[in-house]
DNA sequence: TGTAAGTCGACTGTTTACAGTCTGTTCTAG
DNA sequence: CTAGAACAGACTGTAAACAGTCGACTTACA
């Protein structure tokens, strides 16, 4: 865990608070602070290298995340999840993106949308070789493109609310399963549904890539 | 704002910093502190008699929910929401409402629900020549319910991120325009749609529902 | 020996005081 | 009249401290 310095050395435009909170968060959907694991204040605020009060400002956010669970006397564990919540926050998860599918299909002008989101995509496609882990990000960037792009900011903000918890669904199930669901084709299948604004057609293909999604992680 | 202190003083129960979270969700969802207003720390630890550190956590976790926004240098102000903001924001309910409405309607086992739902709609009913507050009251509890039920954790706390800029939305529309969406016919029908079990159906009710509310209060 | 009481240590909740920094304002010297 | 210094207000972050609580361990007694 000595890793967890490291990252709050680097830029120093973002407030502490931010850095600790990014830090703890890869952290956590890395694995390295894995699930079930107590989190102690003054360990943490020491290897952070921040103050108890600023560290604690972070765990709270970290909390509403959904990523810590709060014990007894407020004692946090890295959260837990079983394969009904995995399930649950992907279904959360394909009703937000269906909304951002819709709203991008009654787009007028949604070229430009269509443009950025193949490029995202193509991202994901020259990343087929790296590493697991930049499939992943690669992934969750077309994704939250697609909300970013709806010009929804609730929407956008929803969505990267629940972004930690996706992220702990995919280190949860296996990494190797999480992979299988991003094909290059599935993700070009949902733009093309949105080019044509079929709503109801762009609605159905993201409820199955995450129906399917699902079912590959907690299978 | 003298108010402000008072909620503090009662059930002790809960921290202070949970006793703050509250009294200052209220302050702002009432009203009482308005949309732009701009918060100093210093002012409001000692307006709710708790500490700084105490206060900075509360107001993490009011920022995550977007009732307030930062500005430069961190400084925090009620946040002001436009039309648009309202319109997004219900959108974004209706898209988790409708995965509630959907995901009750494929419970092989809802009586149980269907009638927890009607006990609310009947306290919405009895609420009627209420104040304003009360009747808003009951109607978000209604909503609350219906995400409840549906035994998705991720669901429901997603939906209470939402609850305070709901509030705000209704605060910001005008309470009177508010009420006028919270006819209890309309909530019988969405409960009756839930009934048949016909998912589509009900999800339409439950759009049908939002769209006239965002457009009653944007109007 | 078994158990009940008492002790200790680990943590969290919360407060206070203080240092540093940024910014806008005000006052003064030229 | 204006540039620049001095200042006040506000936020970020820190350190130290104390109370309360709960679990674990120890001890004393029947």
């Amino acid at each position: 865990m000595a890793g967890l310095t490291a990252p709050l050395l680097g830029l120093q435009k973002k407030s502490l608070r931010e850095q600790a909170l990014s830090a703890l968060r890869t952290a956590i959907t890395s694995g390295e602070l894995a699930p079930g694991r107590h989190l102690v204040e003054t360990e943490l605020s020491e290897m952070l290298q921040i103050s108890r009060g600023t560290l604690r400002e972070a765990l709270r956010q970290l909390e509403q995340e959904g990523l810590l669970s709060a014990g007894p006397r407020g004692r946090l564990s890295v959260r837990h999840l079983d394969e009904k919540e995995i399930r649950d926050i992907f279904a959360v998860r394909a009703a937000l993106e269906s909304l951002a599918a819709r709203t991008l299909c009654e787009l007028p002008d949604r070229a430009h949308a269509i443009e950025s989101l193949h490029k995202t995509i193509d991202v994901m496609e020259a990343a087929q070789d790296a590493s697991l882990e930049e499939r992943i990000e690669s992934d969750m960037e077309f994704h939250r493109t697609l909300c970013r792009l709806t010009g929804n900011e609730t929407l956008l903000h929803s969505w990267q609310s629940l972004e930690g918890s996706i992220r702990m669904s995919i280190m949860f199930g296996g990494l190797e399963k999480g992979v299988k669901n991003m094909s290059v084709d599935r993700h070009r299948e949902i733009v093309s549904a949105i080019e044509t604004g079929d709503a109801s057609l762009a609605r159905t293909t993201i409820r199955a890539h995450m129906d399917s999604a699902a079912a590959n992680l907690v299978a």
